[in-house]
RNA sequence: GGGCCCGUAGCAUAGCCGGUGGUGCACCCGGCUGAUAACCGGGAGGUCGUGCGUUCGAAUCGCACCGGGCCCA
C-alpha cells in the first residue's frame, strides 16, 4: 500500500483506471470469470443512432451499468451485448437535409442503391461515436460486437418474425386511414407524430336534407378540405336533437342542430331569431339522407348517397352533428366500417387532390382549405379559427393528414389478450408500471400499422405475383436465395427489389415496395441479439431475457413493440422483468430542450466533476422511476461525497506506510477479513462499531437490491461515508494511528480501517466503478483479484453485527452533539476541558449506552466526569414566575407587589416549599402552587442542551487544572500550526521554546504535567516554557511566532531538531 | 378528454399499510487545524399543491380541483 498524496481528481483516475481495464482486457476477464455461473439474459434497448448522448441516454445505461455489475458480483454470467436502431426515417430525413433533397422523387433520382449508402455510412459513424461516449461512461457492455438492425444476420431475425405472423394469419394487409406525412410520403406510426398548435380554419356547414325544402344538418369541421370526401353525419343516440326555424334578415330556414347547441351556433351564425319547431332524440335522425353542397364541384359526390348515422364518440360540442369521411379520419374509418360506407379518399401520396376531387384536383389539401370553404357558398354558416393541437411529422415537422391506403397490419388486436395474459407474468419494478400503466396501454392497443412507403428499413419480405394474387412471405435469405434462385449479398433496398420468385402460377412473383416501420426492427432485438434464427443454441439456453430496463417513453415503445412481436412468434413476452425508469428533466421539472436552452450534457458533468459523480449522481438523486430534475447542487453535493471518501481513504495510509503496516492474508496470500473475525471480541468498541455498521450497510444493500431501488443503495453509501465513516469513526481513531510504538491498538485500528475500506470498494464498485477500482488497486494483497469488479459482492457477515453495541453508539453520537450545543452556548471551545457533564434522564438505553461507552463519552466530551441522573439534578434551580390571572383576583391591589415578591424569591426553596407543604408564605402573603410557575434556572457556568429522550448539562466553570490544560492544548495547537509551516514531517523531532506574557498562565503551562504533555505531542526533543522577561532566546529558531491565546501573549519559536 | 406517476422549507429529497415532519445543499453563526484548495458543529427556515371528507387524530386514507411529467385520444 502506498501513501497518497494527491486530493481526489476524478479525471485522472478515472484515465488511469480506464487505461488500466483496457490494457489488462479487465471486462473479457471478468466475464471469463463468471463464465460458469448461472446465466442472466439483459438485452440492451438500442438508442437510435442520431449523434450525440444526452443525459437521459447516459442514465439509462448507467443503470444498466450498475444492475449487470452487481449481478456479475453476485456471480452471475451476464449475457448482454450493447445494441443500435439504425434503420429509418430520421436518418433518412438527414440524409435528405445533406444532399439537399426535398421529395422522394429527388431521392429516386438520385439512385436508392446510393442514398441509402449515405444513409449507412450516417449510422455506422454515429454508432461508433456513441459507443466511445458511452465508454467513456465506464459501461461495460459488449460495444466491440454490438448488435446492429442493419446486419444480415439481423434483418432475418424481422422476416422469420414476421413470417411466423403469417403463419398465425396475423398478418394482413388492409385498407387503413393512417398517420400520412405529405412530404415524406409515408405512413408514419402514431408514436412518430408529434403535436403542437396550429391555427385552423374552424366552420360551421349546412348539410341539404334530400327532399326538404329549404331545411339542413348543421356540422363542424376544421379541416375544410376533408369535405369533398364526405360520405356521412354523424349523431349520438343519446342527445336530443332541435329542428329550428331560423331567422336571418327576411330568410328564414331550418337547421338541425343537438338541442343544447342551438343559441350559440345560431349566434355564430348571425340570425336574429329562432323557434323550435320539434325536439327529437338522435334514433330519430337516423337513416336521414342529405346532398353534399360540394356536389358541383366534385363529380362523385353527386353519386354518394349520404346519410345520418349513430356514433358514440360524438359529442356535446359544437352543433352535435360531426362530418364523416371515411377516407380521413380513423374514427371516420371504423364507422365507415360499421355501417358500410364508402371509403373516398381523393388524395394522393404527396397530400394533393386527385383527379376525383373534380374543381378541387392537384391542389395541395391545406392550401385548398380556402377554396372549399369559398366553394361552399351559401352553405356556409359561420367561418371562425380556432387554434388546436394538431399532429406533425416527428422528422420533418409537416402537418400531417389522414389518409386511406393499403398497408400491412400486425393484428395486435386478436393477440391482446394473450399480452395482458403476459404482461401479469412479468416482474415489473415498479409494480404499477405493469399492472396499471402498461397494462391499460395494451388494453386500447390497435393493429400495428408495420409498413413504410421509404427506403432505409428492413424491406418487407413479402413477394406478391400479380398475374393470381398469391403472396408469399419469406424467413430468411437462404430461403429467398433458394426460391428465387438468386444470391443475395445485402438483403436492403434496392437490391433484394429485383430478386424475383417463380410463382406457382406460372406468373412472376415481386416484392412488395415497403420497409418495415422501424419500430418492428428493435422489436426482435431479444432473439436478433442471440443471432435467432440463423443460430439456435443461445437462444435455446438463454431466451426470455432475464431483465430489461428503459425510459417510461417506452411502454408505448419498446415494450410494446418486443411485446406485440413475441407474442406473434413465441406466443410469449421476451422479457422477465422490467425496470421502467424515468426522464431526465431540468432543475424546473421541464423537458430538457435545445429551444429553451437548459440542456445538460454528460461531458459537462463529467468534464467539471467526473463520471462517478455523475454516475453515483443520477443514481442517488431520486428513486429510478421518478422523473431526474437535474441539480448542480446535487451533483457538487455528490462531488463532495466522493472527496470525503478520497480522504477517508488516504488519511490512514501515511501512518500504515510508516509501520510497514501488512494486513493479515489469508489462504493463497488472498484477503479474506479473516483476522478482524479472530479479534473482533478484543477489538475497542469503536473498531467493533465500525465493522458492525459496515456490515449492517452490506445487508441493507442486499435488500433494497432485490427491488432495484438504487436510490436507497447510493444515498446508505452516502450516508455510511459521510456520517460513520468521516464524522465519526476517523475521529475517534485518530489517536491510536498517531501511536509511536506497535500496540495492539494500532493494529486493531489498521486492520479494521483496512477492512472497512475493503468492503465498502467493493459495495461501491458497480455505482463508482473508476474510484472504488483506485482505491482497491492500492490495497489489494498480492493473492487478490486483479480487480475489484472480479470480487463477489459481500454478505453481510452477521456474527460481526453487534445492534446493541450500534444502539449504544447512537446515544453517544447524540450525546456528543448536545455537549457541542451546551458548550457553544457556553462560549467553551471543545479544546478547553469541562469539569462535568451531567445527562437527566428516565431511559435506560441512554443510561446503559453511556456506562457502557463511559471512556468514549468523556474523551468526546472532553470532561473530567459524565455523570447519568435519574429525576431531576439537584444542582438544577428554579425560577419562580407569577401567575397574574390567579393573583390579580385574589390579592387586588397588592397583586403587583406580589407578583414581585414573587420574582425576586428564591424560586428553588418556593419550589420545595409549596411540593412539601402545599403553599408558602412571602412577607405574609401566601402563596400556593396556582399562584406560580417554575422554569428551569440553570447555575451559574452551566449550560443544557436536549438529546434523543434525555438533556445534556455542561459545567463550564474553569479551574486552575482545567486552565492549566486548555492553555496547554493552545499551545500544542499552535506549535502543530508552525511544523506544518515548516513542512516538517509527521515523524520529525523539534526543539521548541513558548515565552508567556502572563505570569500565572505561564505557571500553569510550566507545570511539569503539561510542558511534558506539550512536548510529547508536538515530538520536542526540548522544550523550554517560561515568563517572557523581555530577553530574546539565546538562539534565533528556524520559525518565531507571536500569538494572541485568549487575550495572552505569547512568543513560541520552534526548530527541527539537530538543526 | 382519458390512463399512470409526481407535487413536502430557497433548491433537492425521506417519511406515505394514520399517532407531535427527518436529511442534504444553499444561508447565518461557530469550531477544528497530524484528511487541510479539506473537515466538524450549531442556528434559522415548513399552510407537507388547494379544498372537502373519513377519523379521537391525516403529509400519510377517500373525493374534487390546481400544477408538472410520460403516454394515449
Amino acid at each position: 500500500m502506498k501513501e497518497v498524496t494527491s486530493s481526489y481528481n476524478p479525471r485522472d483516475i478515472e484515465t488511469r483506471v480506464q487505461d488500466y481495464w483496457k490494457n489488462e482486457n479487465i471486462y473479457a476477464r471478468v466475464q471469463a470469470l463468471r463464465n460458469d455461473g448461472k446465466a442472466f439474459f439483459f438485452v440492451d434497448g438500442p438508442p437510435y443512432t442520431t449523434g450525440h448522448i444526452h443525459l437521459g441516454t447516459a442514465w439509462n445505461k448507467i443503470i444498466k451499468d450498475a444492475i449487470l455489475r452487481y449481478h456479475r458480483m453476485r456471480g452471475a454470467n451476464v449475457i448482454e451485448r450493447a445494441g443500435y436502431d439504425m434503420h429509418g426515417l430520421p436518418i433518412e430525413v438527414k440524409v435528405e437535409h445533406q444532399l439537399g433533397f426535398t421529395s422522394k422523387k429527388d431521392i429516386e433520382e438520385y439512385g436508392i442503391a446510393a442514398f441509402i449508402e449515405q444513409c449507412r455510412t450516417f449510422a455506422v459513424t454515429h454508432m461508433g461515436i456513441m459507443s466511445d461516449q458511452f465508454r467513456k461512461l465506464g459501461v461495460w457492455l459488449d460495444f466491440d460486437n454490438p448488435y446492429q438492425t442493419i446486419d444480415a444476420g439481423y434483418i432475418e431475425s424481422a422476416w422469420w418474425a414476421i413470417q411466423r405472423a403469417d403463419e398465425r394469419g396475423l398478418l394482413e394487409r388492409g385498407h387503413r386511414v393512417v398517420n400520412w406525412c405529405p412530404r415524406c410520403e409515408t405512413a408514419i406510426a402514431d408514436s412518430e407524430v408529434e403535436y403542437w398548435d396550429e391555427t385552423d380554419p374552424s366552420i360551421f356547414v349546412k348539410f341539404p336534407v334530400v327532399g326538404r325544402e329549404n331545411e339542413y344538418l348543421v356540422i363542424w369541421t376544421t379541416t375544410p378540405w376533408t369535405l369533398p370526401a364526405n360520405v356521412a353525419v354523424a349523431i349520438n343516440l343519446a342527445f336530443t336533437y332541435a329542428r329550428v326555424r331560423a331567422k336571418k334578415d327576411n330568410d328564414e330556414e331550418i337547421l338541425w342542430i343537438a338541442d343544447e347547441l342551438v343559441e350559440p351556433v345560431l349566434k355564430m351564425g348571425r340570425y336574429q331569431d329562432y323557434t323550435v319547431i320539434e325536439k327529437v332524440p338522435g334514433s330519430g335522425l337516423v337513416g336521414m339522407e342529405y346532398t353534399s353542397p360540394l356536389a358541383g364541384h366534385v363529380p362523385h359526390q353527386a353519386e354518394i348517397r349520404h346519410r345520418v348515422v349513430a356514433a358514440d364518440y360524438v359529442t356535446l360540442e359544437n352543433t352535435g352533428l360531426v362530418h364523416i369521411a371515411p377516407g380521413h379520419g380513423w374514427d371516420d374509418y371504423l364507422v365507415g366500417i360499421k355501417e358500410d360506407l364508402e371509403v373516398f379518399c381523393p388524395v394522393d401520396a404527396g397530400g394533393c387532390f386527385t383527379p376525383a376531387a373534380g374543381a378541387f384536383a392537384d391542389m395541395y389539401v391545406r392550401d385548398a382549405n380556402d377554396v372549399v370553404v369559398d366553394a361552399l357558398g351559401g352553405y356556409l354558416l359561420a367561418r371562425r379559427t380556432i387554434t388546436h393541437r394538431y399532429g406533425h411529422c416527428w422528422r420533418c415537422k409537416t402537418p400531417i393528414i389522414y389518409r386511406a391506403t393499403a398497408q400491412w397490419f400486425l393484428k395486435a388486436t386478436s393477440i391482446r389478450g394473450e399480452m395482458l395474459d403476459e404482461i401479469a407474468k412479468v416482474k415489473w419494478y415498479p409494480g404499477w408500471a405493469g399492472s396499471a400503466r402498461f397494462h391499460d396501454f395494451v388494453k386500447e392497443s390497435r393493429d400495428w400499422c408495420i409498413s413504410r412507403q421509404r427506403y432505409w428499413g428492413i424491406p418487407i419480405p413479402i413477394w406478391h405475383c400479380e398475374e393470381c394474387g398469391e403472396y408469399t412471405v419469406i424467413g430468411t435469405i437462404a430461403e429467398l436465395e433458394e426460391r428465387s434462385g438468386a444470391t443475395i449479398p445485402d438483403p436492403h433496398r434496392p437490391y433484394v427489389d429485383e430478386v424475383t420468385i417463380p410463382c406457382s402460377c406460372g406468373g412472376e412473383m415481386r416484392r412488395v415496395a415497403d420497409i418495415f416501420d422501424v419500430w418492428f426492427d428493435s422489436a426482435v432485438a431479444s432473439w436478433a441479439t442471440l443471432g435467432f434464427p440463423r443460430q439456435r443454441e443461445a437462444f435455446d439456453r438463454y431466451w426470455p431475457a432475464d431483465f430489461i430496463t428503459e425510459g417510461q417513453d417506452q411502454t408505448r415503445g419498446w415494450f410494446y413493440s418486443q411485446l406485440g412481436a413475441s407474442t406473434v412468434a413465441f406466443g410469449r413476452a421476451p422479457y422477465k422483468s422490467v425496470l421502467m425508469h424515468g426522464f431526465a428533466l431540468d432543475a424546473e421539472g421541464r423537458k430538457m430542450s435545445k429551444s429553451i436552452g437548459n440542456v445538460v450534457t454528460p461531458e459537462e458533468v463529467m468534464n467539471q466533476f467526473g463520471v462517478d459523480v455523475l454516475r453515483f449522481y443520477v443514481l442517488w438523486a431520486n428513486a429510478p422511476w421518478d422523473d431526474l430534475k437535474f441539480n448542480w447542487d446535487g451533483v457538487k453535493t455528490v462531488h463532495r461525497t466522493l472527496n470525503i471518501l478520497w480522504n477517508v481513504y488516504r488519511f490512514p495510509l501515511p501512518y500504515m506506510a510508516l509501520d510497514a503496516f501488512e494486513p493479515a492474508a489469508g489462504d493463497g496470500g488472498r484477503w479474506d477479513g479473516s483476522f478482524v473475525r479472530a479479534h473482533i471480541g478484543e477489538m475497542p468498541e469503536e473498531d467493533r462499531w465500525i465493522v458492525s455498521r459496515v456490515n449492517s450497510l452490506a445487508r441493507a444493500m442486499n435488500d433494497d437490491m432485490q427491488e432495484y431501488h438504487l436510490h436507497r443503495e447510493t444515498r446508505a453509501l452516502a450516508a455510511f461515508i459521510l456520517e460513520d465513516l468521516s464524522r465519526w469513526y476517523v475521529q475517534l481513531v485518530r489517536p491510536r494511528m498517531w501511536l509511536e510504538e506497535d500496540s495492539p491498538g494500532k493494529r486493531y485500528a489498521y486492520e479494521t480501517s483496512y477492512y472497512v475500506m475493503r468492503r465498502l470498494t467493493t459495495l461501491l464498485a458497480p455505482f463508482t466503478p473508476h474510484i472504488a477500482e483506485e482505491i482497491y488497486q492500492n490495497l489489494r494483497l498480492e493473492g487478490d483479484p486483479e480487480s475489484v469488479h472480479m470480487l463477489d459482492w459481500p454478505e453481510a457477515e452477521d456474527s460481526l453485527i453487534d445492534a446493541h453495541l450500534e444502539a449504544d453508539m447512537g446515544v453517544v453520537q447524540s450525546f456528543d452533539d448536545a455537549v457541542a450545543t451546551a458548550r457553544q452556548a457556553g462560549k467553551r471551545k471543545l479544546r478547553w476541558p469541562v469539569g462535568e457533564a451531567v445527562v437527566v434522564t428516565e431511559s435506560v438505553e441512554v443510561k446503559t449506552a453511556l456506562q457502557d461507552l463511559n471512556a468514549l463519552a468523556l474523551a468526546r466530551a472532553n470532561a473530567r466526569a459524565v455523570r447519568v441522573v435519574t429525576g431531576t439534578w439537584d444542582r438544577i434551580l428554579w425560577q419562580a414566575e407569577p401567575v397574574m390571572r390567579a393573583i390579580g383576583p385574589e390579592f387586588g391591589k397588592e397583586g403587583p407587589k406580589v407578583k414581585a415578591l414573587i420574582e425576586s424569591a428564591d424560586g428553588t426553596a418556593l419550589k420545595a416549599a409549596i411540593e412539601r407543604d402545599g403553599k408558602a408564605t412571602i412577607d405574609g402573603y401566601e402563596i400556593t402552587a396556582r399562584h406560580v410557575t417554575f422554569a428551569e434556572a440553570l447555575p451559574t457556568g452551566v449550560f443544557s442542551a436536549p438529546m434523543k429522550d434525555a438533556t445534556v448539562y455542561v459545567d463550564v466553570t474553569l479551574t486552575p487544572a482545567l486552565e492549566a490544560e486548555g492553555y496547554a492544548r493552545e499551545v500544542i495547537r499552535r506549535i502543530q500550526d508552525m511544523r506544518r509551516q515548516l513542512d516538517l514531517n509527521v515523524n520529525d523531532f523539534i526543539v521548541a521554546a513558548v515565552e508567556i506574557a502572563d505570569g500565572r498562565v505561564a505557571s500553569l503551562v510550566g507545570e511539569e504535567e503539561w510542558q511534558n504533555e506539550i512536548a510529547g505531542e508536538v515530538r520536542a526533543a526540548a522544550l523550554t516554557v517560561r515568563h517572557a522577561d523581555g530577553k530574546r532566546p539565546a538562539e534565533p529558531f528556524a520559525l518565531e511566532k507571536d500569538w494572541d491565546v485568549e487575550g495572552v501573549q505569547m512568543q513560541i519559536g520552534i526548530s527541527r531538531a539537530g538543526e
